[in-house]
RNA sequence: GGGGGAUUAGCUCAGUUGGUUCAGAGCGCCUGCCUUACAAGCAGGAUGUCGGCGGUUCGAAUCCGUCAUUCCCCA
């Protein structure tokens, strides 16, 4: 049977996916085994995969699949996350496209196209994902407003309202006047702009010609203004302490007043305080009281206390009223300036900080447990920097607005029954509404027909928060069996972007809810960048179809290319080349097989060499296992995988296969074999939680397997003692045979040529690893002698001569130089260990055990030059 | 404006508590090879003021200060 030579991924892949799926590998029931659990970040529900999922779901792959070969019960719960205001608005364009204003629909007939449209997208990211050979316990999979997540959502809210953690309150709050929704912080993105700054005179009030100027960039909102604002040190406006000014158009007088907010150097010191229409000026107007003046309706055009300008949009009143204010001789000059403008995540349109009511969850006490928890390394954070940033956060942590002017989404559990503002109660339906309205207002002639619920829907992240414990049902089922089993999850991987939209909020429900940690472990991935350093995003369009890399690369190629070169909480600069180097390993592998495969065994004698190369790989493997075990529970993903690569392409093929690699059409012992195929199947352990498509191949190719033997179930290798002597006689045959391929390559003597070796021993040798010497470097012989070999290439390994003599080819120049070379290095190694030696404070302050090495340094230095000076005098 | 990082080879990154001439890896690059597993390959090679300056120390990529550049978060 003629193997190909290189390796075809594609029916690999679906094979085996359907293989695992098949035997259920990825379910997880509750058993006596140690569970591993990990919750998939979830998705927006109507979203396509894109790079930054491959980056997080393959290292959550790549955990949990070790975690299922070192015998743990590992749960994968995948799911979709409903995405309130991305699918919302997804599904207002997509009617808008057929002619339906969404503002013609009925909240039910606008949720019933919501839900066809989520039935018709939603989840076809799920099955990207499995492309991707992603090992998610499938029939687990949830969906945040599953009605039994919906559930516990609302139960939440009731129970934190009836906890008093939620009131109802004006509030400042990001205003998208063209999603008519109220945003968080978060949702906020703030972008530099190129602005005008307008200097514009107020005139004192009681004076004839005195006047004072401010700056601003938003004379629209003059009409809002109710104080001027100076610093109170600021001997410019000393005088005006305590008087009045006009402000013009609208011809109202308001007070001037005092604080150390102000900038001095800014503009010119004196600042417009509109509290209805800036945040700041909201929180200056609290502190002194000021009158707060709305201009504007919730579309953003200005309503009538806008005077003249009502009706009229918020950027068409900035440019009129600033020729109003110029005509009528207020404006003072016009600057180019360049300020931060907040534009709505979502539609893009300029934030209008508003106020409005919300409801809000008050967050201090909430999140005081969850700030210690990951300070005092109860759950850890990986890397461990964001520990400062989330404290940051935590400890000035702010109120929650949880309500969003949506309709796709849990809609909020209040009922208003009157006009007063305190006129509603919460519950779960409307029946106890009713129970609970009649109570509060002691009106029993209240009727459903009365109550009105509210109109808001909730916050995604107050969906998203309850992830860990909704998928278990730990709310709606305290206590079940797969919560006190599955709960707290091990590790959570996802976006620092969302440590506080989400992670931070897990922690806090966490604790809340269950008494206990979400997760112990949080991994911070980077930000998946294209190769000029810009993050990847479909309005830029610099962002790889996965899918088609898979195409490309295969699905192992795009897991290793994508996880390569991606520490911890570093951004990913990716590069398809990278893939192009995963798939090229996979090859690399596959041609391994194919080799190893491809011997004819004879009863023959075991050479001594592959002797000493299994002993060799045996130590070797056992070494790079324990760095690699090492390397994953420190979260150092990509170094592991670092590690596998090179311990299969270097260690592995470059050495170990061409060790015990029988010449052309020449049989190779049993013994060899069998080794050579049990070290195969560890590589290929280690592979598999990276690779696991080529490594299933190749795992039912080496031999016959009994049905289930498959390597997703295999046992992780174990550590084994490591044979540290075997280590290092093999550092100093690697080190001559290296040097003989030098010898050929200076005098192109090809590799089929064989050749002789002397060696006159100088010092301590190792002669261990001679037959691997010989095989490797293609010997006739390897001989010791204790006399110069006159007319050869040298080189000399730990002050032992190595001589390679080929007829009279040999340039003495050259062998001079290099010999001198060396002898400098040496000479220059020895001065500096020597003078370190001599100095006194040195041997007094270093510790016994670095003296002693830089005495081992000296004596093996001094040997060294005395070897070379008596070559160099050879040669001459 | 406030807070937190980062700066090591052309690129992406390692570098434990200061201690081998410690400056490393992968990719890329250069040279030579189609050597019967693999050219998606083999063998060999080069590359750095460890961002600048100052300090602590017998000794600093590592600790401290400062400046510069840059990223992120918050306002």
């Amino acid at each position: 049977m003629e193997i190909p030579k290189t390796y075809d991924p594609r029916s690999a892949e679906e094979r085996w996916y359907s293989h695992w799926m098949t035997k259920g590998y990825f379910h997880s029931e509750p058993d006596d085994r140690e569970p591993f659990t990990v919750v998939i970040p979830p998705p927006n529900v109507t979203g396509v995969l894109h790079m930054g999922h491959m980056l997080n779901n393959t290292i959550q792959d790549v955990l949990v699949r070790k975690a299922r070969m070192e015998g743990k019960n590992a749960c994968w719960v995948p799911g979709t996350d409903h995405a309130s205001i991305a699918t919302e608005a997804k599904v207002v364009q997509k009617l808008r496209q057929e002619g339906i204003k969404k503002s013609d629909l009925s909240r039910d007939e606008f949720l019933k196209h919501a839900f066809d449209w989520k039935e018709k997208y939603g989840g076809v990211i799920l099955q990207q994902l499995k492309k991707l050979g992603a090992s998610c316990d499938w029939e687990r999979t949830a969906f945040t407003m599953d009605p039994d997540y919906s559930d516990s959502v609302i139960n939440v809210f009731i129970d934190l309202y009836n906890k008093g953690k939620i009131y109802r309150g004006v509030r400042m709050i990001n205003w998208d006047p063209e999603a008519r929704t109220a945003l968080s912080d978060e949702e906020v993105i703030y972008k530099e702009v190129n602005s005008k700054l307008f200097h514009v005179r107020y005139k004192i009030a009681g004076s004839d010609d005195q006047w004072l100027t401010i700056a601003t960039t938003r004379p629209e909102t003059i009409l809002g203004d109710s104080a001027i604002c100076v610093h109170p040190d600021d001997p410019r406006y000393k005088h005006l302490h305590g008087k009045f000014a006009i402000v013009p158009i609208a011809n109202r007088t308001v007070p001037i007043i005092t604080d150390e907010y102000v900038e001095m150097e800014f503009g010119t010191g004196c600042l417009k305080v509109t509290p209805a229409h800036d945040v700041n000026d909201y929180e200056l107007g609290k502190k002194h009281d000021l009158e707060t003046i709305d201009i504007f309706h919730d579309n953003g055009i200005v309503n009538e206390n806008g005077l003249h300008y009502a009706g009229k949009d918020r950027f068409d009143v900035r440019k009129e009223i600033a020729k109003e204010l110029d005509d009528k001789g207020y404006l003072v000059k016009v600057e180019d300036h360049i300020n931060k403008v907040g534009f709505s995540e979502r539609t893009d349109s300029v934030i209008e900080p508003r106020l409005s009511l919300q409801w809000f969850v008050s967050m201090k006490e909430l999140a005081a447990p969850a700030l210690e928890n990951v300070m005092n390394g109860n759950i850890k954070f990986h890397p461990d920097k964001y520990k400062n940033t989330y404290r940051h956060w935590m400890e000035n942590v702010k109120d929650w607005c949880v309500s969003r002017q949506l309709w796709w989404g849990h809609r909020i559990p209040a009922y208003y029954y009157g006009d007063g503002e305190f006129d509603f109660v919460v519950a779960k339906s409307a029946e106890e509404a009713l129970i609970a309205a009649k109570k509060k207002s002691g009106n029993n002639g209240l009727t459903t027909a009365d109550l009105r619920q509210d109109e808001d829907v909730f916050d995604t992240w107050f969906s998203a928060w309850l992830w860990p414990i909704s998928v278990f049902k730990g709310l709606t089922e305290p206590g079940n069996a797969e919560i006190k089993y599955y709960y707290p999850t091990n590790d959570l991987v996802t976006a620092p972007e969302i440590m506080f939209f989400w992670v931070a909020r897990m922690i806090i429900a966490g604790y809340e809810y269950m008494g206990e940690l979400p997760f112990k472990n949080v991994y911070y991935t980077g930000i998946v960048r294209d190769k000029l350093g810009r993050k990847m995003s479909k309005s830029l369009g610099n962002s790889p179809d996965p899918i088609d890399l898979i195409e490309k690369y295969g699905a192992d190629g795009v897991r290793m290319g994508i996880l390569i070169s991606s520490p911890a909480g570093n951004d990913l600069p990716f590069d398809s080349s990278q893939c192009e180097q995963g798939r090229n390993f996979t090859n690399k592998v596959w041609n391994a097989f194919r080799l190893v495969t491809g011997w004819e065994v004879r009863p023959i004698e075991q050479p001594k060499s592959s002797q000493k190369a299994i002993e060799w790989f045996e130590a070797r493997f056992n070494q790079e296992l324990a760095n690699i075990n090492e390397l994953m529970d420190k979260f150092k993903i990509s170094e592991a995988l670092m590690a596998i690569y090179k311990l299969v392409w270097d260690d592995f093929c470059a050495w170990y296969l061409e060790m015990i690699k029988p010449g052309y059409e020449q049989p190779i012992d049993q013994a060899t074999l069998d080794q050579t195929i049990v070290f195969f199947e560890q590589l290929l352990s280690l592979m598999q939680p990276f690779t696991p498509f080529v490594a299933e191949e190749i795992w039912h190719l080496l031999r016959e397997r009994k049905d289930g033997d498959d390597i997703i179930i295999a046992p992780w290798p174990k550590v084994k003692t490591v044979d540290q002597a075997v280590l290092k006689q093999f550092t100093v045959a690697e080190e001559v045979i290296i040097n003989i391929r030098n010898v050929r390559k200076k005098n192109n003597i090809a590799n089929k040529v064989r050749i002789d070796l002397f060696v006159k021993k100088n010092a301590e040798l190792d002669t261990a690893f001679d037959s691997v010497i010989v095989k490797m470097g293609n010997l006739s012989q390897m001989e010791y002698t204790t006399e110069k070999i006159g007319n050869a290439n040298s080189f000399l390994v730990n002050s032992n001569e190595f001589f390679v003599p080929f007829g009279e080819l040999v340039d003495v120049e050259a062998e001079k130089s290099k010999a001198e070379e060396e002898l400098s290095y040496v000479k220059g190694f020895l001065n500096s260990v020597q003078k370190k030696l001599q100095n006194e404070k040195f041997v007094a302050g270093a510790p016994e055990q670095v003296l002693a090495s830089e005495r081992k340094k000296e004596a093996d230095a001094l040997q060294k030059i005395a070897v070379l000076e008596e070559k160099l005098a050879g040669l001459n």
